[in-house]
DNA sequence: CTGAAAGCGCTTACAG
DNA sequence: CTGAAAGCGCTTACAG
């Protein structure tokens, strides 16, 4: 609070400059901590800028540079409960290093995506798809001008976080089957879902490994009211334990089922997957296996940030196989859904 | 598809003007869409740009102007459900304008809060706060760089975006009398919350105004635990209904009375604040006062803009009143949580 | 260790 | 309507 500001502008280096009596260029390295700087110089510098009240423009920074100390994320949809470890995640990475995220939304579309990234990469070091819809090829071309990183799914040449999918599924078959339940439905995600796909592929996996029967079903729509509409034929199915896409199709699921008179857990148990924020408001509480979406969040920023520096102007990142990151596994929660059978649904 | 691409390098607008043959000062206002350009020469260089795929640098046009394009939210916890829609309130608003949205956290802590906001002011033109952590004064310090606007919370000289919680309340308290209850308890928020003082304030008077008695109840955290640990108080205090400062301390005080033996809502009415995501995952549902999360979220961007035309220089949007827009009230929501009261609690 | 100069990619008075 | 020039606030070879 001495004296300080020139009311309304900011202090550039060169207002530092001519109070520490030395060049703008030198001001410029005294505070970019850079070696070659006298000790003496440094100090009179620092106090100059801490008279000032200096803080130095990011973008005055980035233009001759190329470095924004910005990385965007883009997301399908912000409201989605899913993606707001990731978007903590990488929010709390980038912040740590001193960087900026910028925070982005396709509002589940390829083509918004696309404008979308196409927008803020200028501004960035590069940006994190959280599971893009956009097509494989769009994605390369974007990795070309600057790094990419995918979350959630696979393509070739690009960075890619996954979580590993298996552990927490075979664990949930693992903990139907020793509570005696034979045949298993899989309510589905949305059709072309990459990560739904992924699931009930490792799903009928782990259950004909343990001798059990899989049956997937479709869902309108992976919201409760999909879970809903689906009870119907998760029941004439017959089986008695139903894993599902996401924790939504779920609880929609879990409720139908109650109120068709079904008991959960006592007459079917109901997993659900990605233990989403309330997952454990209802009653009973769900059982879902949870993946490491925090984490993965900030995996995707540390990797885009080492490929930053590899590879300068040719294609960044490229390398042909998807990382899978081995601490990213999920896991079971157990939680009061799901059960010993009871009584035989029939 | 027509050659394009420097390969890595983006074009920038000499390169359309060689192309083009003009003066990059023509590109310049010919792709800023500004008048004085002839519909031949426009075209020429529109042709152009496509043709190279030109895309503006946000950072280099920022520099010479101080329009950055993008607008600064900083919110307590990402990962808090009561700001969801406030960001995507925020999210879409820009992009409806083309503008980039950068997302902070400040942990709840008013210091971080202050730095965060420091660090990403240059690259701005503002900043929101949504239900601030920073005194008063730092906040004014703040808005005399570049115009601020704080969500829920009112500051003297600062653009304010405050629901009206008014509505809900009475809305809440004439329910429950309605519904044969008279007395009533306040769970209530943090200490310091400046919230939670005006929802006891307004839920008091309407109390009062109904003739009924209202207690207030302090709570350890704005937590599912923190619920549960007060229900033993709210029982003490003969109350049959009680509405809570926000949905997880309702969902934790409904668990912890169900797990009692208290029937809800034929013994005890419990309303929350916020209709957070997932308030309706509880059995029974939850009644909840809702806020206009998502119009605060676009309203305050949008004074934002607005302040940002008015006073250049000179600190921005100087108003000594708050502003309380008359669309944003609070609504309740009324699901099965709350009800008519039929064994009186003793 | 420090200074003087050029340049990052734009915009915008100022001339013509 | 268009061009030539200066400048936004930094960084970074290049000299000394």
């Amino acid at each position: 609070m001495v004296g300080s500001d020139t009311a309304g502008g900011r202090a550039t280096i060169y207002d530092i400059a001519k109070l520490a009596g030395v060049n703008p260029s030198t001001v410029s390295r005294a505070l970019g901590h850079q070696p070659g700087v006298s000790v003496e110089t440094r100090k009179l510098v620092e106090d100059a800028a801490a008279q000032l009240s200096f803080r130095v423009s990011p973008l005055a920074r980035a233009l001759p540079t190329g470095r924004t100390g910005t990385v965007g994320l883009i997301v399908a949809d912000i409201t989605n409960p899913s993606y707001f470890d990731m978007i903590r995640g990488a929010q709390s990475a980038a912040a740590a290093r001193g960087l900026t995220l910028v925070l982005a939304e396709s509002s589940e579309s390829g083509s918004t995506e696309s404008v979308v990234a196409q927008r803020i990469q200028p501004s960035t070091d590069g940006i994190i798809l959280a599971s893009p819809r956009m097509s494989d090829p769009e994605i390369r071309e974007l990795n070309k001008a600057k790094p990419v990183v995918v979350i959630n799914r696979s393509v070739e040449g690009i960075e890619s976080v996954v979580p590993d999918i298996e552990p927490g599924i075979r664990d949930a078959v693992r903990h139907l089957a020793a509570n005696g339940h034979t045949r298993f439905a899989f309510l589905a995600g949305p059709g072309q879902s990459w990560i739904s796909a992924r699931r009930w592929d490792s799903f009928r996996e782990a259950c004909e490994w343990a001798g059990r029967t899989a049956q997937p079903i479709p869902t309108l729509a992976p919201t409760l009211e999909g879970g809903r509409r689906a009870a119907g034929e998760v029941l004439a199915s017959r089986a008695t334990a139903a894993l599902c896409y996401n924790d939504l199709l779920a609880i929609g699921l879990m409720r139908e089922l109650q109120a068709a008179g079904v008991k959960v857990p006592d007459e079917f148990s109901v997993v659900g997957f990605d233990n989403i924020f309330g997952s454990d408001f209802t009653t009973p509480t769900l059982t879902s296996i949870a993946s490491p979406f925090k984490e993965c969040g900030a995996t995707a920023l540390q990797r885009l940030l080492a490929s930053r520096q590899g590879t300068e102007g040719s294609p960044h990142g490229v390398r042909s196989t998807p990382l899978r990151v081995s601490p990213m596994r999920t896991t079971l929660i157990v939680r009061g859904s799901s059960g010993r059978l009871l009584a035989p649904s029939t």
